[in-house]
DNA sequence: CGACAATTTCAATGATCGTTGAATCATGCG
DNA sequence: CGCATGATTCAACGATCATTGAAATTGTCG
Protein backbone atom coordinates (compact mmCIF):
# COMPACT_ATOMS: atom_id res chain seq x y z
CA UNK A 1 0.00 0.00 0.00
CA UNK A 2 3.04 2.01 0.08
CA UNK A 3 3.49 5.74 -1.13
CA UNK A 4 5.78 8.07 0.51
CA UNK A 5 4.91 10.80 2.72
CA UNK A 6 3.91 13.97 0.76
CA UNK A 7 2.61 17.34 2.44
CA UNK A 8 -0.38 16.26 -0.14
CA UNK A 9 -1.75 13.36 -0.08
CA UNK A 10 -2.20 11.02 -3.61
CA UNK A 11 -5.83 11.08 -4.95
CA UNK A 12 -6.33 8.13 -7.66
CA UNK A 13 -7.66 9.33 -11.23
CA UNK A 14 -11.56 8.77 -10.64
CA UNK A 15 -11.57 6.92 -14.25
CA UNK A 16 -9.56 4.26 -12.96
CA UNK A 17 -11.28 3.53 -9.97
CA UNK A 18 -12.99 -0.12 -10.30
CA UNK A 19 -16.89 -0.90 -8.96
CA UNK A 20 -15.00 -4.49 -6.96
CA UNK A 21 -12.47 -1.28 -5.33
CA UNK A 22 -15.19 0.75 -4.01
CA UNK A 23 -17.21 -2.03 -2.75
CA UNK A 24 -14.21 -3.63 -0.87
CA UNK A 25 -13.45 -0.02 0.80
CA UNK A 26 -17.17 -0.08 1.51
CA UNK A 27 -16.85 -3.35 3.30
CA UNK A 28 -15.99 -2.21 7.20
CA UNK A 29 -17.83 -0.33 9.54
CA UNK A 30 -15.75 2.05 10.90
CA UNK A 31 -14.93 3.27 7.20
CA UNK A 32 -19.06 3.26 6.61
CA UNK A 33 -18.69 5.28 9.31
CA UNK A 34 -16.75 7.80 8.44
CA UNK A 35 -18.56 7.87 5.27
CA UNK A 36 -22.16 8.57 6.91
CA UNK A 37 -20.20 11.05 9.29
CA UNK A 38 -19.09 12.81 6.20
CA UNK A 39 -22.46 13.12 4.71
CA UNK A 40 -23.85 14.31 7.66
CA UNK A 41 -21.92 17.54 7.50
CA UNK A 42 -20.61 17.88 4.05
CA UNK A 43 -21.86 21.35 4.07
CA UNK A 44 -19.33 22.09 5.69
CA UNK A 45 -16.22 21.08 3.48
CA UNK A 46 -13.53 21.10 5.94
CA UNK A 47 -14.16 18.60 8.31
CA UNK A 48 -10.74 17.83 10.73
CA UNK A 49 -9.35 14.37 9.82
CA UNK A 50 -8.75 14.42 13.63
CA UNK A 51 -12.51 14.98 14.35
CA UNK A 52 -13.05 10.66 14.22
CA UNK A 53 -11.13 9.47 16.97
CA UNK A 54 -14.12 8.01 18.52
CA UNK A 55 -14.51 5.96 15.83
CA UNK A 56 -11.08 4.25 15.97
CA UNK A 57 -6.90 5.70 17.02
CA UNK A 58 -5.25 8.04 14.91
CA UNK A 59 -3.10 5.14 12.92
CA UNK A 60 -5.78 3.08 12.55
CA UNK A 61 -8.16 6.07 11.32
CA UNK A 62 -4.98 7.16 8.84
CA UNK A 63 -5.21 3.23 7.24
CA UNK A 64 -8.69 3.53 6.78
CA UNK A 65 -8.44 7.41 5.36
CA UNK A 66 -6.25 5.87 3.04
CA UNK A 67 -8.38 3.59 1.68
CA UNK A 68 -11.10 4.96 1.00
CA UNK A 69 -9.39 8.17 -0.51
CA UNK A 70 -7.58 5.04 -3.14
CA UNK A 71 -10.99 4.25 -3.81
CA UNK A 72 -11.97 7.58 -4.95
CA UNK A 73 -14.25 8.21 -2.49
CA UNK A 74 -12.90 10.92 -0.43
CA UNK A 75 -9.96 13.51 -0.72
CA UNK A 76 -7.54 14.59 1.79
CA UNK A 77 -6.13 18.10 1.91
CA UNK A 78 -3.67 19.26 4.24
CA UNK A 79 -3.50 22.78 5.49
CA UNK A 80 -0.65 23.49 7.90
CA UNK A 81 -0.80 21.12 10.57
CA UNK A 82 -4.14 19.73 9.76
CA UNK A 83 -5.92 17.66 7.39
CA UNK A 84 -9.48 17.86 5.79
CA UNK A 85 -11.71 15.24 4.99
CA UNK A 86 -14.05 15.31 2.60
CA UNK A 87 -16.26 13.36 -0.29
CA UNK A 88 -15.41 13.53 -4.08
CA UNK A 89 -19.20 14.18 -4.50
CA UNK A 90 -19.56 15.28 -7.96
CA UNK A 91 -16.38 13.11 -9.85
CA UNK A 92 -17.56 10.21 -7.80
CA UNK A 93 -20.93 10.81 -9.04
CA UNK A 94 -20.22 10.95 -12.39
CA UNK A 95 -18.07 8.15 -12.65
CA UNK A 96 -21.06 5.92 -10.62
CA UNK A 97 -23.85 7.86 -10.73
CA UNK A 98 -26.24 7.30 -8.23
CA UNK A 99 -24.31 4.94 -6.10
CA UNK A 100 -23.34 6.90 -3.26
CA UNK A 101 -26.18 8.61 -2.37
CA UNK A 102 -27.86 4.46 -1.82
CA UNK A 103 -24.52 3.68 -0.23
CA UNK A 104 -25.14 6.55 2.29
CA UNK A 105 -28.60 5.61 2.88
CA UNK A 106 -28.08 2.15 3.52
CA UNK A 107 -25.63 2.68 6.15
CA UNK A 108 -27.11 5.92 7.42
CA UNK A 109 -30.42 3.64 8.30
CA UNK A 110 -28.10 0.72 10.03
CA UNK A 111 -27.57 0.99 13.87
CA UNK A 112 -24.32 -1.18 13.13
CA UNK A 113 -22.67 1.56 11.19
CA UNK A 114 -20.82 3.71 13.98
CA UNK A 115 -20.76 7.87 14.05
CA UNK A 116 -19.13 11.17 15.37
CA UNK A 117 -21.05 13.20 17.31
CA UNK A 118 -20.06 16.53 16.03
CA UNK A 119 -16.82 17.33 12.88
CA UNK A 120 -15.23 19.20 15.44
CA UNK B 1 -16.59 -20.66 6.46
CA UNK B 2 -17.21 -24.36 6.78
CA UNK B 3 -21.15 -25.46 7.15
CA UNK B 4 -21.85 -29.22 6.74
CA UNK B 5 -23.14 -30.12 3.76
CA UNK B 6 -26.87 -29.90 3.27
CA UNK B 7 -29.20 -30.96 0.62
CA UNK B 8 -30.39 -27.12 0.77
CA UNK B 9 -27.89 -24.83 1.78
CA UNK B 10 -28.81 -22.28 4.71
CA UNK B 11 -29.25 -18.38 3.95
CA UNK B 12 -29.22 -15.74 6.55
CA UNK B 13 -32.20 -13.36 7.91
CA UNK B 14 -32.31 -11.06 5.63
CA UNK B 15 -32.58 -8.74 9.03
CA UNK B 16 -29.33 -9.82 10.64
CA UNK B 17 -27.23 -9.47 7.48
CA UNK B 18 -25.10 -5.88 7.94
CA UNK B 19 -24.38 -3.49 5.73
CA UNK B 20 -20.79 -3.91 5.87
CA UNK B 21 -20.99 -7.63 5.11
CA UNK B 22 -22.65 -6.72 2.16
CA UNK B 23 -20.43 -4.92 0.54
CA UNK B 24 -17.61 -6.92 1.37
CA UNK B 25 -19.18 -9.54 -0.41
CA UNK B 26 -19.68 -6.77 -3.09
CA UNK B 27 -15.72 -6.46 -3.34
CA UNK B 28 -14.56 -8.67 -5.79
CA UNK B 29 -15.25 -8.78 -9.41
CA UNK B 30 -16.05 -12.41 -9.84
CA UNK B 31 -18.75 -12.03 -7.52
CA UNK B 32 -19.71 -8.72 -9.17
CA UNK B 33 -19.82 -10.99 -12.71
CA UNK B 34 -22.01 -13.41 -10.84
CA UNK B 35 -24.41 -10.30 -9.71
CA UNK B 36 -24.75 -9.07 -13.46
CA UNK B 37 -24.97 -12.17 -14.93
CA UNK B 38 -28.07 -12.95 -12.82
CA UNK B 39 -30.00 -9.53 -13.18
CA UNK B 40 -29.70 -10.05 -16.56
CA UNK B 41 -30.65 -13.28 -16.30
CA UNK B 42 -33.45 -12.80 -14.12
CA UNK B 43 -36.82 -13.05 -15.10
CA UNK B 44 -35.40 -16.31 -14.86
CA UNK B 45 -35.79 -17.75 -12.16
CA UNK B 46 -33.64 -21.10 -12.66
CA UNK B 47 -30.13 -20.48 -13.69
CA UNK B 48 -27.84 -23.15 -13.16
CA UNK B 49 -24.49 -22.68 -10.77
CA UNK B 50 -22.73 -24.75 -13.39
CA UNK B 51 -23.79 -21.89 -16.04
CA UNK B 52 -20.72 -19.85 -14.51
CA UNK B 53 -17.73 -21.63 -15.23
CA UNK B 54 -17.11 -19.06 -17.69
CA UNK B 55 -16.02 -16.74 -14.60
CA UNK B 56 -14.08 -19.56 -12.60
CA UNK B 57 -13.69 -23.13 -11.75
CA UNK B 58 -16.18 -25.17 -9.98
CA UNK B 59 -14.51 -25.36 -6.81
CA UNK B 60 -13.95 -21.45 -6.93
CA UNK B 61 -17.63 -20.60 -7.79
CA UNK B 62 -18.44 -22.50 -4.93
CA UNK B 63 -16.79 -20.17 -2.65
CA UNK B 64 -17.90 -17.38 -4.15
CA UNK B 65 -21.63 -18.56 -4.61
CA UNK B 66 -21.21 -19.03 -0.61
CA UNK B 67 -19.88 -15.52 0.12
CA UNK B 68 -23.26 -13.78 -2.05
CA UNK B 69 -25.40 -16.12 -0.53
CA UNK B 70 -24.21 -15.35 3.42
CA UNK B 71 -24.32 -11.92 2.34
CA UNK B 72 -28.10 -12.16 2.13
CA UNK B 73 -27.67 -11.13 -1.65
CA UNK B 74 -28.46 -14.81 -3.40
CA UNK B 75 -30.26 -17.80 -2.81
CA UNK B 76 -29.40 -21.07 -4.09
CA UNK B 77 -32.03 -24.01 -4.55
CA UNK B 78 -31.26 -27.49 -5.18
CA UNK B 79 -32.68 -29.55 -7.35
CA UNK B 80 -31.85 -33.34 -7.83
CA UNK B 81 -28.57 -33.48 -9.00
CA UNK B 82 -28.33 -29.63 -10.04
CA UNK B 83 -28.50 -26.38 -8.03
CA UNK B 84 -29.97 -22.95 -9.17
CA UNK B 85 -29.32 -20.09 -8.10
CA UNK B 86 -31.25 -16.77 -7.72
CA UNK B 87 -31.52 -12.86 -6.37
CA UNK B 88 -33.08 -12.39 -3.33
CA UNK B 89 -34.84 -9.54 -4.54
CA UNK B 90 -37.86 -8.60 -2.65
CA UNK B 91 -35.97 -9.79 0.84
CA UNK B 92 -33.09 -8.09 -0.06
CA UNK B 93 -34.71 -4.24 -1.34
CA UNK B 94 -37.10 -4.06 1.73
CA UNK B 95 -34.14 -4.61 3.71
CA UNK B 96 -31.78 -2.18 1.86
CA UNK B 97 -34.05 -0.06 -0.27
CA UNK B 98 -32.87 0.74 -3.77
CA UNK B 99 -29.34 -0.72 -3.38
CA UNK B 100 -29.54 -3.33 -5.83
CA UNK B 101 -30.37 -1.57 -7.95
CA UNK B 102 -27.69 0.92 -7.92
CA UNK B 103 -25.24 -1.68 -7.51
CA UNK B 104 -26.41 -3.73 -10.58
CA UNK B 105 -26.08 -0.72 -12.77
CA UNK B 106 -22.65 0.05 -11.72
CA UNK B 107 -21.38 -3.33 -12.39
CA UNK B 108 -23.57 -3.64 -15.49
CA UNK B 109 -22.17 -0.35 -17.27
CA UNK B 110 -18.49 -1.21 -15.89
CA UNK B 111 -16.24 -3.37 -18.74
CA UNK B 112 -14.37 -4.57 -15.63
CA UNK B 113 -17.01 -6.48 -14.45
CA UNK B 114 -17.03 -10.24 -16.18
CA UNK B 115 -20.32 -11.21 -18.04
CA UNK B 116 -21.41 -15.37 -19.16
CA UNK B 117 -22.96 -15.30 -22.22
CA UNK B 118 -25.89 -17.34 -21.41
CA UNK B 119 -27.48 -18.57 -18.70
CA UNK B 120 -27.54 -22.41 -19.95
C1' DC C 1 -25.28 -52.21 -8.05
C1' DG C 2 -21.68 -49.12 -10.48
C1' DA C 3 -20.42 -45.34 -13.44
C1' DC C 4 -21.22 -40.63 -14.09
C1' DA C 5 -22.33 -35.58 -13.61
C1' DA C 6 -22.86 -31.47 -10.78
C1' DT C 7 -21.37 -29.41 -7.03
C1' DT C 8 -19.32 -28.83 -2.53
C1' DT C 9 -15.74 -29.68 0.92
C1' DC C 10 -11.03 -29.97 2.44
C1' DA C 11 -6.21 -28.80 2.87
C1' DA C 12 -2.76 -25.95 1.48
C1' DT C 13 -0.75 -21.73 -0.42
C1' DG C 14 0.56 -16.81 -0.58
C1' DA C 15 -1.57 -12.31 -0.35
C1' DT C 16 -4.05 -8.93 1.90
C1' DC C 17 -6.70 -7.28 5.90
C1' DG C 18 -7.59 -4.85 10.35
C1' DT C 19 -5.32 -3.69 14.49
C1' DT C 20 -1.70 -2.19 17.80
C1' DG C 21 1.97 0.56 19.50
C1' DA C 22 6.16 2.84 18.80
C1' DA C 23 8.63 5.85 15.78
C1' DT C 24 8.64 9.51 12.47
C1' DC C 25 7.46 13.71 10.08
C1' DA C 26 5.70 18.28 9.37
C1' DT C 27 4.07 22.54 11.13
C1' DG C 28 3.21 26.24 14.31
C1' DC C 29 4.57 28.63 18.50
C1' DG C 30 7.08 29.87 22.73
C1' DC D 1 16.00 26.78 18.28
C1' DG D 2 13.13 23.24 21.00
C1' DC D 3 8.78 21.49 22.09
C1' DA D 4 3.99 20.32 21.43
C1' DT D 5 0.29 18.91 18.13
C1' DG D 6 -1.81 16.53 14.23
C1' DA D 7 -1.26 13.02 11.55
C1' DT D 8 1.19 9.40 8.92
C1' DT D 9 4.49 5.52 8.64
C1' DC D 10 6.61 1.23 10.07
C1' DA D 11 6.92 -3.37 11.87
C1' DA D 12 4.63 -6.89 13.67
C1' DC D 13 0.58 -9.98 14.69
C1' DG D 14 -3.16 -13.18 13.85
C1' DA D 15 -7.23 -13.47 10.85
C1' DT D 16 -9.35 -13.77 6.67
C1' DC D 17 -9.06 -13.77 1.61
C1' DA D 18 -8.83 -15.71 -3.20
C1' DT D 19 -7.12 -19.53 -5.50
C1' DT D 20 -5.77 -24.39 -6.63
C1' DG D 21 -6.35 -29.21 -6.99
C1' DA D 22 -7.71 -33.43 -5.04
C1' DA D 23 -11.30 -35.84 -2.49
C1' DA D 24 -15.95 -36.37 -1.05
C1' DT D 25 -20.97 -35.87 -1.62
C1' DT D 26 -25.46 -36.32 -3.76
C1' DG D 27 -28.49 -37.76 -7.08
C1' DT D 28 -29.44 -40.01 -11.84
C1' DC D 29 -29.43 -43.50 -15.00
C1' DG D 30 -27.83 -47.81 -17.20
Amino acid sequence: MWEVMKQQPVHPDIDEVLPADVFAALGDPIRLGILVSLAAFDEVDKVRCGSFTELASPSLLSYHFAKLREAGITRVRAEGTVRFISLRREEFDRRFPGLLDSVIETARRDPSVPRISNPG
